[in-house]
DNA sequence: TGATTGACCAACT
DNA sequence: CAGTTGGCCAATC
């Protein structure tokens, strides 16, 4: 079966380990196409359609910022999800960011 | 069926 | 230094 550019892109997210966080730029890298990272924002919107589940909420933007914490039901959720695995979410950017940044290229290599 | 948009990133002007 | 454009793939209008 041709895995599709976004299936690869959720089997990475779901590798996302909790209280790790990383970037759609990065996952786009991984894959081997950085410059569609518009469409792993695309295949997180579509994640929830998906039939499984997701941590969207580990997956933001270059600066770590909570870029579309807007999709997930309420401005605050993504947040909440985020600090529940006991990262810092403040003014809608993660803090320590570099210190939770969790690479698909160094981890999963 | 063609055109537009979309939770982005990087380069160019 | 700041604003604009190009690029990628898939889904919606």
């Amino acid at each position: 079966m041709e895995t599709s550019f976004f299936e690869k892109v959720y089997s990475v997210v779901k590798q996302v380990p909790p209280g790790r966080i990383t970037t759609y730029g990065a996952i786009a890298k991984y894959l081997g196409t950085a410059r569609s990272a518009r469409m792993v924002g695309w295949a997180m919107n579509q994640s929830h359609a998906s039939g499984e589940f997701i941590p969207a909420h580990r997956v933001l933007n270059r600066n770590g910022v909570l870029t579309g914490k807007h999709h997930f039901g309420g401005p605050n959720v993504m947040k909440q999800l985020l600090e529940n695995e006991g990262i810092k979410v403040d003014n809608d950017r993660v803090t320590d960011f570099d210190r939770h940044f969790w690479d698909p290229l160094k981890e999963l290599s």
